[in-house]
DNA sequence: TACACAAACAAACAATTGGTAGAAATTGGA
DNA sequence: TCCAATTTCTACCAATTGTTTGTTTGTGTA
């Protein structure tokens, strides 16, 4: 439920001279590129992308090195799919949480939940990857802050929506939620006796008591 | 029992054969190896582990590649030496904020904005290279939570000494405070108009409502 | 059955990686 | 000044990196 038909390279705005994109020849039935997709993510999400060789990935999926590059022109365009399609389906996870509510505080609640919920599940992908790519890599880094802006749009959009006490600052209370929440996974095990939607809710109500009282 | 030849460098024991640590002789005035140590934190907290090479490092303190090993007998050897200083540094800072306060209030608040500070100082060093470091190098990331270790003590034994509410988690409270704190370098940008002190500050007033109301 | 295309393989490429050995240079103390 | 230790350079290594090329294998459709 995360995939659509349509795989078109959306943002790609130059086209390339020499198309890697599999030809728009509809592809066969075992989509081995979200076999890829999925165990480089995992990979990437353990070991950082630097420290994730192609070599790396081909042997989680028993490929050749080569082979890779008939699903992806390059490892960064590798890394961008990845990123795309985890920041989409938390995106999804997040909007359908907070269509399920109506009160504004009630609504925040469930999409930190959600949130939290997307950030474990993917290995802390999302966070890690994202935030401070090496300089170098500018393009990549801006691209990658593209993908998370209409996800983070999203969290703005919520606060605006929140009955605070004039005078507080709604910017700062978000980052100190997400922030708390981002950092989860750095702690988190699995076999903790406090579940994440727990942990997401206790947050969210502490910043409320912040911010009510 | 086999005494095997191999050399092992993990252990620090004394007395090496061949120690690849500088002899006691005393060191020279100008001590390079400090320099050495501050451009590669730099580069490292920027680029991170595996996107810093010994050759940028030494590119950046204009030596030549293989004159490094003289001061660090390996790559990994050189991070810990790293971590180890900015930890260092890092405690003596929150130690030396602690001890001007006499409220437990008064003191986390305190030990909030050193710590805030020394993030911010040393490029989030810390809070990247060390969190989640790559399994293969399980070794490596045993020493650096080890360093970390006496210094998440001092917010611990913090937060020991507040006076909450019964039935508040104290260790939930904790690392939703170092969550949303750590958080802070991500999106952190100089020029802001909110100062670290400030953000530091109004994260801890916050969890201290939730705690006490 | 034939054909076109998707998908994988096999083998290599140049460049870069962490690291080493030994010779030179620099330095401070006697 | 001379000497010995400290520090750096030169020159290389084997391994690994991302990537390319040409070729082969599989498969749905006409």
């Amino acid at each position: 439920m995360s995939s659509e038909p349509t795989h078109s390279s959306k943002d790609m705005a130059e086209a390339a001279p020499k198309d890697h994109i599999p030809k728009i020849g509809r592809p066969r039935r075992n989509n081995k590129r979200e076999v890829v997709l999925k165990k480089a993510a995992e990979l990437i999400a353990r070991q950082g992308f630097d420290g994730t060789s192609m070599r790396d990935i081909a042997a989680a999926v028993n490929m050749l090195p080569g082979s890779l590059y008939y699903h992806f022109p390059s490892k960064e365009e590798m890394l961008l799919a990845i990123h795309e399609r985890v920041v989409g389906d938390m995106t999804a996870e997040v909007q359908r949480a907070i269509d399920k509510g109506s009160d504004p505080w009630d609504r925040l609640e469930r999409a930190a939940v959600a949130h939290l919920k997307g950030l474990l599940g993917s290995g802390n992908l999302v966070s890690i990857i994202s935030p401070n790519f090496a300089e170098d890599r500018e393009a990549v880094n801006e691209q990658l802050k593209a993908q998370r802006r209409s996800y983070e749009q999203i969290f703005r959009d919520l606060f605006a929506d929140l009955d605070i006490t004039p005078g507080t600052e709604r910017g700062l209370l978000r980052l100190q939620l997400l922030g708390a929440l981002n950092w989860v996974p750095v702690w988190y095990k699995a076999d903790q006796k406090m579940s994440p939607a727990k942990i997401a809710k206790t947050f969210v109500r502490s910043i409320r008591k912040e911010a009510q009282t």
